[in-house]
DNA sequence: CTAATCGGTTAACACTAGTTAACACTAGTT
DNA sequence: AACTAGTGTTAACTAGTGTTAACCGATTAG
């Protein structure tokens, strides 16, 4: 099994060594960038499994370099350095879907023991990342529901609702907080959006028919299996 | 309440005994099996809850044993070893009807994970919670009233309403429990929205007419069946 | 016996959700 | 650049749910 490939955006080059040399020592594969430019080619060209983030660096900072590769990716976990104790930068940072920060100065022992925390939590998230509903599979990150021999690909949206629904299945997930977590709001139109998803949703789960999302009045959705 | 048994297909004794005996110490009864003919004899003679398949194995494969399996049971939830990595494998696992397949090399504790999570879904099934009133049945989580060969989606409301009438039968529902409990409050609307559901409910019960709902004035409703 | 109260029933109503299609926008392809 | 396909939003219309109102009968207290 080859080594866990880590990315390190850290603009200070002293600080960057210390840290590439002391996780390899660890067995990790880090790659040490020293701008957010630099990280995001990186990253897309390497596919790392774990980020870590200096906040504060030049061409663009660690939030934003976040942001933008937490669209590609919206489970890679993300560990942010921050010099700034403000709990304000921290909560930005969880925002975004960041999973831990570290405040400068740190030990060495801290950075490791977050890593291989986060690490171990997205790797039994990801072993269970294959769902079960009625007769159907669905594989959540690549986005196909299973039935039989027939196999579909849905978009974006619909996996993510559909995910929701079944990690809550048999009791009632909240429409408001669907619309806040996948539409990023609560708004009449987003809501009239989402009817239209659980509609698609419905013809896409009907071939079992002992799947239903009822729905409770005010209140949400139901999946029931 | 005995232990659950799990039966191990494996045909390279080492892991075999290891997988048997992390799983023995998880308080499951294991029973190993080194090819998919002896698997195939102990399924049959002892009634297993779940599988665990090696999908390379001696006699027969794991996929074909599945199928074979599939045949007397199609429920009962399946999850395949495979050292191959390819997607082609897994695609054919999944159509056979398998549940969850997991890559070689894996740790102990994505393969208890995944064992759990599918015991608890088949089992959270089984445990559904159908009703029965008179010649009617009531499948709760499924909002649906079941008179012969009909069928009827309740709503919410009327669900919830018919739950606890039947689960207080032949004795008195108090009324402003009720009120308390599904409208939040006892004041004069939501009484007389109450009434309204009980009027509903016994227009969709009347086709047994040994069920009745009666009133018990100034207290509740008292479900006869 | 009568008035007051409670519950039964039906219908009107407001509001929520379901469905379908049109649309804008993006991304991929020729 | 033009065309095509796909995705998600908006719009329009329809259907369903639960509340409120109105009217009625039944029961009970005075």
């Amino acid at each position: 099994m080859s080594k866990t490939k880590i990315l390190l955006a850290e603009d200070e080059p002293a600080l960057g060594q210390i840290i590439k040399e002391s996780l390899e020592t660890r067995d990790f594969n880090v790659l040490l960038c020293s701008d957010g430019e630099k990280a995001m080619h990186t990253y897309q060209s390497d596919a790392p499994e774990l980020l870590v983030l200096d906040v504060m660096m030049p061409k663009k900072d660690g939030f934003t370099l976040a942001k933008e590769i937490r669209a590609f990716d919206d489970t890679i976990p993300i560990i942010f350095l921050t010099a700034k104790s403000q709990t304000q930068d921290v909560v930005e940072g969880f925002t975004i879907g960041g999973n831990d920060y570290l405040k400068k100065p740190f030990s060495m022992e801290e950075l490791i023991v977050r890593i291989n925390n986060l690490l171990n939590r997205t790797r039994i998230q990801k072993t269970s990342e294959i769902l079960h509903i009625g007769a159907y599979t669905f594989d959540f990150p690549k986005q196909r529901l299973n039935f039989n021999n027939t196999s579909e690909q849905l978009t974006h949206r619909e996996a993510h609702l559909l995910f929701h629904l079944i990690k809550n299945k048999n009791q009632v997930l909240d429409r408001s907080l669907i619309l806040n977590k996948l539409w990023g709001n609560d708004d009449f139109f987003s809501a009239r959006s989402m009817d239209v998803f659980i509609t698609k949703l419905r013809k896409k789960l009907n071939k079992d028919n002992s799947i239903q999302i009822l729905n409770v009045r005010g209140f949400g959705y139901k999946l029931i299996c």
